[in-house]
DNA sequence: AATCAGTTCAACCGCCCATAT
DNA sequence: AATATGGGCGGTTGAACTGAT
């Protein structure tokens, strides 16, 4: 498969300019998001296509969040790390107004920290309870005057930590086994663990990009001990495939009906139930 | 005030996949 | 079927910023 250079020999780099923040917003204004390259050109914008994309996603489309992402966020974005891995494209769609950048970065300089120092125990949900009774005394969105400065982890160093922490780097993988992404003999994970009420990831998986690979997925389910986990408390599904297959004839997407299912405990945990 | 080191985050890079030709 | 193209995504970089000395 050929591979076009991504961008024209003259293109300027780097940060930018109000200018072409404002030619790329009235552009998109006008004629609306999609053919980035076309808009790059189009628009006189001496820009990568990719660039205008990523541009206006992250920082120029209306209704984008900056800064200040709140405790209620924060427990989400860990919650929601904890079942897709670093999918922040994924995790940014559950976070209205949240580029996946955004998240990213904000895992990245914020709480990769504590997994670096306290490990996943860090992140659990009574920690973050803790974290958001201090911060609302302190009233600052980021780090507690007290907590040590982030700092940046490398993916690998990331991996690392996470590998003897449970969700097995970058991605979790389908393959995964659930029992992975526990934390023996913390009992902060195991509140969290309670939280999740057991859910499987390689379930969640499935139907993350490619409605095709659920019916082969499911059928590999099948194979395998199926008996382990699944959204049990789904009173109406006898199993977790025959969940997916009741989501599949509704033309649902299971990983968004089973995100919702998860993020209803999580509102529900958290006392907001009007999500 | 100057310098240095650490942190943040916008932007770039390259891989992958879906779709068009 | 093979190739070209566009777009999505996660990882990484580096300039700007901030705080410590």
């Amino acid at each position: 498969m050929g591979r076009r250079p991504c961008c024209p020999k003259e293109i300027n780099k780097g940060a930018w300019s109000r200018e072409e923040d404002e030619t790329l917003s009235k552009y998109v204004a006008i004629h609306g998001e999609g053919k980035w390259q076309k808009v790059a050109q189009n628009a006189g914008l001496k820009r990568c296509g990719k660039s205008c994309r990523q541009r206006w996603l992250n920082y120029l489309k209306p209704g984008i969040k900056r800064g200040d992402i709140s405790m209620d966020e924060e427990d989400m974005i860990i919650r929601l790390h904890r079942l897709l891995g670093n999918r922040w494209a994924l995790i940014a769609k559950r976070l209205p107004g949240r580029t996946d950048n955004e998240i990213k970065n904000y895992w990245n300089t914020n709480l990769s920290k504590k997994l670096q120092k306290h490990g996943t125990a860090a992140l659990s949900v009574s920690s973050v309870e803790h974290k958001r009774d201090e911060e609302e005394k302190i009233k600052q969105v980021h780090v507690a005057p007290e907590a040590p400065r982030p700092r940046r982890v490398s993916a690998v160093e990331y991996s690392k930590i996470v590998e003897n922490e449970g969700c097995g780097g970058n991605r979790c993988s389908p393959t995964t086994p659930s029992p992975s992404n526990k934390v023996e003999g913390s009992s902060d994970e195991a509140s969290f663990s309670d939280f999740l009420i057991d859910i499987d990831q390689s379930q969640l998986l499935i139907g993350d990009d490619s409605n095709s690979k659920v019916p082969q997925m499911e059928e590999e389910h099948n194979n395998n001990n199926n008996k382990e986990v699944g959204l049990s408390n789904s009173p109406s599904s006898s199993s977790p495939s025959d969940h997916c297959h009741h989501l599949l004839a509704e033309k649902f997407d299971p990983l968004e009906t089973l995100l919702d299912v998860e993020l209803k405990r999580m509102a529900s945990f958290l006392g907001l139930e009007n999500d």
